[in-house]
DNA sequence: ATGAATGGTCTAATCGTGATACCATTAGCG
DNA sequence: CGCTAATGGTATCACGATTAGACCATTCAT
């Protein structure tokens, strides 16, 4: 994103289109930053936990093991523990029945919450505009691509949410918390897994870890809108109609991202309603 | 993509929510990829090719000055060019005046060209999808978002194109074609650009890239539908006016992918219209 | 107390990368 | 023709990242 040099190019292209200067955003060679194998460790780990595939109290897998499993030295895999250690999401025990246990994201209070969040507002922002894009599109070929066990995947995610939400008292519990998150994830997983685009199926992943770190510190409590949501998306793409499994996911993520909105500032100023057109 | 293995974990979920198997897309951990910086180098040299900033005939800069601009050593970039020119996007020239030459894709025979096309159409089929999905949303949002100087940029990549298919003789040189090609991108990447969108903006750019290879052994001739197109996106985005610029990419994509079926075996058993509903 | 599991430490070998100098080839020019 | 400059080709040494393996230190269950 720094520098840039326009190659040496004898054979001049404006000679025939005149006036198109153009020449895109920026020069064509920029520099590369090189990437350590402990940095994909951390990397690779990070993903797993921002999922789901580990909820706080879990341990990741002794580091003999996740090194034969990588396929790198133990000594890469302390490197990327280190780094994991020091952004507080794994902490590390010794001994018998110790290990690499993962930590929970600490909670900010309630006064903390709105200026971090005002803090996270245009990256909400993308990472939202750019799911609606994705998941509606997954959601729509899904309707008509989904095989039988990709529906039952889907539905066991339903009805584990639904278990979580049952007593009201238990959802302020953290660990239900993480475990409603991790449903969620994979239930947004099975439907980008099922459109059947590689592509899509990146982006809704990506995404997904995206999210992990801006509303991680937040959610207190769960949505029961979501449920709803997400039964309407299934139902339509169970019943293969593409509009409207499209059309339920763009809700569903209207609808989440709103449901943020109200924590954060409460339009001071800001906020001056730009693109209010329906997105 | 191989290896799998559900962590220790102790405090077993399935407590709670009962038959929630699930367990997503396979395991949490799996091998890591070591990253070479030379394979860095060769990555961003052929985005740099792909997107159209060196056409053929165009050299890249000296190795001495790549490796001054990437912040990496001569012999890195030597190790990603031995790469290039063993894919043969490059051609190495020793002496005065040498240089790393930009080679010019070989064209396939026509005979040739429906049994390719026929082994790519599933990527092309993803590609294409995961360019609605993104390229739709970023004209929408880029309707409301542009600023003055990209609308100029948008327009001078028009006219640049215009000027190209101006005379018919023109349409099938070859350095035409390589021009037109990155004109095409550059218009699609200020799109992106406008949306304001980091995440739709690097989609955009993916799939330009990824379509190089499976189209660019293909393309003959310039199609004029395409000037057309662009023409009505750039103005519904001139106008702010989103439901059309969305509308006006949709139709540009598709369109487009529907030409490139036409290069296609004919219906031979296959292309049941599965998924004949409009994406 | 003992043993097993697990993280912590150390060492030697290997490989990727960087820095630098010098060689070989080629085009342009006096 | 012969120089010079630009450019790729080669050689060398140094340093850091990574691997492989052994061994130490801590903790828990029995």
């Amino acid at each position: 994103m720094n520098e840039q040099l326009s190659a040496a190019t004898p054979t001049d292209t404006s000679k025939i289109d005149g006036p198109s200067d153009a020449k895109v955003g920026q020069g064509a060679i920029s520099s590369i930053r090189p990437v350590s194998t402990y940095e994909l460790v951390v990397e690779q780990v990070k993903r797993a936990i921002f999922l789901g595939r580990f909820v706080p109290g879990d341990k990741l897998p002794p580091e003999r093991d996740l090194a034969a499993q990588m396929l790198v030295s133990r000594t890469t895999i302390r490197e990327a523990m280190r780094v994991l250690e020091g952004e507080g999401l794994i902490q590390v025990k010794r001994g018998a029945m110790g290990g690499l246990v993962v930590k929970a994201q600490t909670n900010l209070q309630a006064n903390e919450i709105e200026s971090y969040m005002e803090g996270q507002r245009e990256l909400l922002d993308s990472i939202y505009e750019y799911r609606i894009a994705n998941e509606c599109m997954a959601a729509r070929l899904a309707a008509t691509r989904r095989n039988k066990d990709q529906l039952r995947r889907m539905g066991s995610c339903l009805k584990g949410m639904k278990a979580l939400c049952e007593t009201p008292a238990m959802r302020a519990i953290t660990a239900n918390i993480a475990r409603f998150r991790a449903l969620d994830s994979e239930f947004h997983l099975v439907v980008a897994e099922a459109c059947g685009n590689r592509f899509i199926m990146q982006a809704v992943e990506d995404t997904r870890t995206a999210m992990f770190l801006p509303i991680g510190k937040v959610f207190k409590r769960l949505e029961d809108s979501a449920n709803e949501h997400h039964e309407a998306i299934y139902a339509a793409i169970k019943d293969g109609d593409a509009d409207a499994a499209s059309e339920a996911m763009r809700l569903h993520i209207v609808t989440s991202r709103e449901s943020l909105e109200n924590l954060m500032p409460q339009d001071s100023g800001r906020r001056p309603k730009k693109s209010a057109k329906r997105v």
